[in-house]
DNA sequence: GAGCACTGC
């Protein structure tokens, strides 16, 4: 085993969380060999420091051109803008700020501020030892980040401008750097929120930045400085001043308090994986910033940071700019806008004035990467792939692991097969290959084997989905193959249908992917497509704002007070008819009345972490002649997650299964199935795990659902939509009571209903699309009058998936009452 | 008698 391997080994070993977390990083570039990699969360970096100290002569000579600051206005660099631009100011020294490192600090910037340590040092009075020798260990590390030159200069931005673009290639420490860079400034009074698009992110920062801060952790201690927030684990104490948290978490913080009052800072990180989410933030923060909305009477000015791995700052900057007084064309005070305005607008109108944007660039990390591409295209790139495999592991040498990026479960596995009846025909004197596969619906300890050691003169080849792209780094890459192609779910208004589609990447997708070769040293990149192929890809990928559903998405909005979303400030906005289609879809359920504002309902599913169907489906059940909130809180925990029942391949075992679960199912279909498998596993007073077994009932799917029965039923409590003398039946439900669920899953989906025809097909009652039931619902063979399903699914051919049977004519008196 | 990329509240 190399150096390399066996600290990349100890890392993960001694590093909490086993699967990396990286930045997905979409850049729009088409140069030479480069990639981006990011080393996150404890073990990492170290690991990171160590690999580069340990093998000096072959790391690349350190890229460290790093742009400085630039402001928007060459003219007027943002450090010298005059301060009566600003608001008024607050006195130099923040009210809480008693500790003398706030004093001289902001008004004079030594040169060489960056070589010294931390401000926050003596601040530590209450740490234990152990704590400041972690800290002070990893301050060397720190300070060889390409972005730790750059402090002053961040700084500085932000003391001008309320908004930062910052684009860092990976590697450079922006996310765990920024945050300890803001939070002595003197605007700096309350906490720094810094949204992340996945939990294990955000946890492992946090961490992170709590050992280089020498800090506790979230909840561990009152003053702990460092924490984070995400769905069913919040660490955060009274002292916290640095913040961690996903993307939802922020949003649902967004609701509940506007004006964002309890943070100095709003970090948006990974804005390039343009999530539903983060396109949503930036919009609320740009009308924050800019007064669009309600101006809150805050001390300082709410700084607002993008941080993104793309080169695309053109569209983050005009995104934010388009809504302020252009620097050139300014108006001096008194121009009519502001005689004919309020106070108040002046005071904003002056604000926003001070809300220019600075940018800044740090360059990142990352080993050159060789790009091979394929002479002729090719339709079977299971079989290129397999052929370039041997290749590699004939002709390189180890160590050198093979990441291979496939579409889905099924080609993955096929070549898994392909490649294991291969390698048996293998000369003896030639290293083993171990094909590991990994897609997100794998069992967790079977994900957990990429990470295990391969055993003696063995090279692994993990065949993967696009999890690899941005959700889990693989250990030990040298070599990538890429197809070229991944599976996109896209939303078709006119059917209000989604589909899986196996479609081509882009380039900025085939340059992340790329970058995996080239985490640890200098790799390859084998594209199963030709240059030219390359070449016609799109060159970012759709944001999924254009491409799903918007109606949860339009709910949030009108929930904050976003009366006409049709002009709500899009970083890309979806067509007209999305927005139109969503705006029905909700008027349906009620949740917007007829003028288009938010109704009493709507208000109620906006704050329930669910699509806007199904928290329908909770308020419907919630109504005293419904009386059945309990058994549809356990329905729709059980909806909401991926598969309660396991996946079998044999027949055998599905025959098994078939037998074991005969006394969970019910022949009103899927939902009155789930209802009562949540119910007998939460009865389950011995062992859950053991019940699971028997049952072929994932675990790890049930522990979830037993999270989000308790949030929902929590919720519904603030809500008062429960109260607490309502209690947990553990009977199976009556008939009558049966019918009462079933009919309030009927309200939410009302436009997922379908009848059976003479021919024994089925035909949705709004749209008249054929669809059929999934073998995977216990419905499925079944003909019945009628049917309301969860989801409309079309692979291949209409599925209807989740299903109940109805009667037809509760079905029409629904559809008459809303149309 | 079919199949399911990936997040997240």
């Amino acid at each position: 085993m190399s150096k390399e391997e066996s600290n990349e080994l100890k890392a993960q070993s001694a590093g909490k969380e086993s699967v990396e977390l990286t930045k997905g990083k979409k850049r729009k570039r088409a140069g030479p060999q480069t990639g981006w990699s990011e080393k996150k969360g404890a073990g990492k970096l170290t690991k990171f420091d160590t690999a580069g100290k340990e093998t000096t002569s072959t790391t690349p000579k350190e890229k460290t051109r790093i742009d400085g600051i630039k402001s928007k206005s060459d003219a007027e660099p943002p450090i010298e803008r005059p301060e009566k631009l600003n608001k008024p100011k607050k006195p130099q020294v923040a009210p809480q700020a008693t500790n003398s490192k706030f004093k001289p600090a902001q008004q004079a910037r030594p040169k060489n501020k960056q070589t010294e340590g931390p401000r926050y040092s003596q601040q530590a009075q209450n740490v234990p030892p152990h704590l400041l020798k972690k800290r002070d260990e990893l301050l060397p590390v720190r300070k060889s980040l390409p972005i730790w030159p750059q402090a002053d200069v961040i700084k500085a931005a932000l003391k001008t401008n309320n908004i930062l673009v910052l684009t860092g290639e990976t590697g450079s420490g922006k996310s765990t750097q920024l945050p300890q860079f803001l939070i002595d400034e003197p605007w700096c009074t309350k906490c720094i929120a810094i949204t992340q698009p996945r939990k294990v992110a955000a946890i492992s920062l946090a961490r992170r930045v709590a050992d280089e801060m020498g800090s506790f952790m979230g909840s561990q201690s009152p003053a702990a400085k460092v924490g984070y927030s995400v769905r069913f684990d919040n660490a955060t104490g009274p002292s916290t001043k640095v913040k961690f948290l996903t993307e939802g978490m922020l949003l649902q913080e967004m609701l509940r308090n506007p004006a964002m009052s309890q943070y100095s800072a709003v970090v948006v990180d990974e804005v390039h994986e343009r999530s539903v989410n983060v396109d949503l933030i930036l919009g609320f923060l740009r009308n924050l910033v800019t007064g669009q909305e309600s101006a809150s009477a805050r001390q300082h000015p709410l700084k607002v940071i993008v941080m993104s791995a793309t080169a695309d700052v053109g569209s983050l900057v005009k995104f934010f700019e388009d809504s302020q007084p252009s620097p050139t064309t300014e108006k001096p005070p008194g121009n009519p806008i502001d005689e004919s305005t309020s106070l108040k607008q002046a005071e904003v109108a002056s604000q926003a004035v001070a809300s220019r944007i600075s940018t800044c660039f740090v360059e990142g990390r990352q080993y050159p990467v060789k790009t091979v591409y394929l002479p002729q295209p090719t339709q079977d790139w299971v079989e290129s792939a397999l052929k370039i495999i041997f290749q590699l592991h004939y002709k390189e040498p180890m160590p050198g692991d093979i990441l291979v990026f496939l579409t889905g479960q099924d080609t993955i596995e096929g070549l898994e097969k392909l490649i294991n009846d291969y390698a048996e025909g293998m000369d003896k004197d030639v290293p083993k290959l171990l094909a590991l596969p990994l897609f997100a619906a794998l069992p967790q300890h079977a994900q957990q084997r990429i990470f295990e050691p391969a055993p003696f003169r063995t090279r692994k080849v993990i065949l993967a989905t696009n999890i690899a792209e941005t959700s889990v780094t693989v250990p030990g890459v040298r070599f990538v193959i890429d197809c070229g192609k991944s599976k996109i779910k896209q939303f078709r208004n006119r059917l209000g249908l989604e589909s899986l589609l196996v479609k081509p990447i882009s380039k900025s997708a085939a340059i992340q992917r790329k970058g995996r070769a080239g985490r640890e040293a200098p790799g390859q990149c084998y594209r199963l497509y030709t240059e030219d192929g390359y070449n016609t890809m799109d060159e970012r990928t759709i944001p999924e704002i254009l491409r799903c559903d918007l109606s949860q998405a339009i709910l949030t909005m009108k929930a904050r007070g976003v009366d006409d979303v049709l002009n709500f400030p899009f970083l890309d906005r979806p067509p007209r008819e999305a927005l139109e289609k969503a705006l029905l879809q909700l008027l349906h359920l009620q949740a917007l009345t007829e003028t288009g504002s938010i109704s009493e309902t709507g208000l109620k599913i906006s704050k329930f972490p669910l699509t806007p169907t199904l928290g329908r489906v909770l308020v419907e059940a919630a109504k005293p002649e419904r009386d059945c909130l309990l058994d549809v809180i356990d329905i729709i925990s059980a909806l909401s997650v991926e598969n309660v029942f396991l996946n079998l391949v044999t027949e055998e075992r599905k025959e098994e299964a078939e037998e074991a679960r005969r006394e969970l199912y019910r022949r009103e279909g899927d939902h009155l199935t789930l209802l009562v498998t949540v119910q007998r596993y939460a009865a389950e007073q011995t062992d859950r795990k053991i019940w699971c077994d028997k049952h072929f009932v994932s675990h790890r799917a049930m522990q979830t659902v037993m999270n989000v029965r308790k949030q929902l039923q929590q919720q519904c409590m603030q809500q008062k939509l429960l109260s607490k003398d309502d209690t947990q039946s553990e009977l199976a439900p009556s008939e009558a009571r049966s019918q009462a669920i079933l009919a309030c899953m009927l309200r939410g989906f009302i436009s997922n209903t379908a009848r059976m025809m003479p021919d024994g097909s089925y035909k949705t009652l709004m749209g008249n699309q054929t669809v059929a039931i999934h073998p995977s619902s216990v419905l499925f063979g079944r003909k019945v009058e009628a049917i309301v399903f969860n989801e409309f699914v079309f692979t291949g051919k209409a599925w209807a998936r989740g299903v109940s049977v109805v009667q037809l004519d509760w079905v029409t008196e629904v559809v008459k009452a809303i149309m």
